[in-house]
DNA sequence: ATCTAAATTTGTAATCATTACAAAAATATA
DNA sequence: TATATTTTTGTAATGATTACAAATTTAGAT
């Protein structure tokens, strides 16, 4: 995918910097928090600000091409992936894994007349890998 | 229900503060942050501490009488029901109802070798009344 | 190419929820 | 009653996030 023309398509001008920071969220997969990004990225943009992350992933969310994730109380994630999804995170290693539900099922009786905008699936456990230790 | 005897089941001494705490969430069902719980107790128990409530949370949640319910980034909420349940947050008034749903279709096959431990489901949307008015 | 205006990035300080910690108060035990 | 233990409290520290204004970069007009 080409990164800056995914950006213009959605209304955002390509800078470097959010193009660096888009193509880490988006290639990495991994769920990171600003922190993570921050550190990863100012080895090869030495002038970057953690302000500037902050900043471009609310630019991201408001354009709709990131997502949240807050499984945990104490941290927020960002996902490249926007459709409806779910996570796990492993309390062993601390992984978090992408998972699908069908979004029916979540979607209950009880929210009957209610207009749903967002769903959001944490599930926390010990993962196959850690299991099999 | 005797929230002392309550308490004491769950190897809580039932002090005053923690009786009173309990006492408020489990009456009020408001799913309440930690500084709605102060405000309102510090009426009635002059002396209250913030530690406190945030002590007594911590303690109720080990001891399971207690469940947090982290549907938005910046704070958490507190809730005496302990039974899976999801949480729907409506954006136009604030309000938090509890749902139901079916867990087994939420706890998907991509988990098959995963040890779940805790699921938490959160929707966003216009409730009911907001969308009547 | 140059000037000017607008957008973007940056650094610092402020905010706010939460935690750490030690002193004070209350409770239980001998 | 005296002592040990538990609980509560207040203050300070922490850490993520936001506010804000200055500095830098980019885009558009001439």
């Amino acid at each position: 995918m080409n990164i800056a023309h995914h950006l213009s398509e959605h209304d955002i001008k390509p800078s470097y910097q959010r193009i660096k920071i888009y193509e880490y969220l988006y290639k990495e997969m991994n769920h990171p928090t600003v922190d993570t990004i921050y550190k990863k990225l100012v080895g090869e943009i030495p002038t970057l600000s953690k302000t500037t992350v902050y900043n471009t992933l609310k630019l991201f969310i408001d354009k709709g091409i990131t997502s949240t994730v807050t499984i945990e109380d104490n941290e927020v994630r960002y996902d490249a992936i926007v459709d409806a999804h779910g996570h796990f995170k492993c309390i062993s290693c601390g992984a978090i894994y992408d998972i699908k539900y069908d979004f029916k099922d979540v979607a209950m009786n009880e929210l009957k007349g209610f207009e749903v905008k967002e769903t959001q699936v944490h599930v926390k456990g010990k993962c196959n890998q850690c299991l099999t230790k």
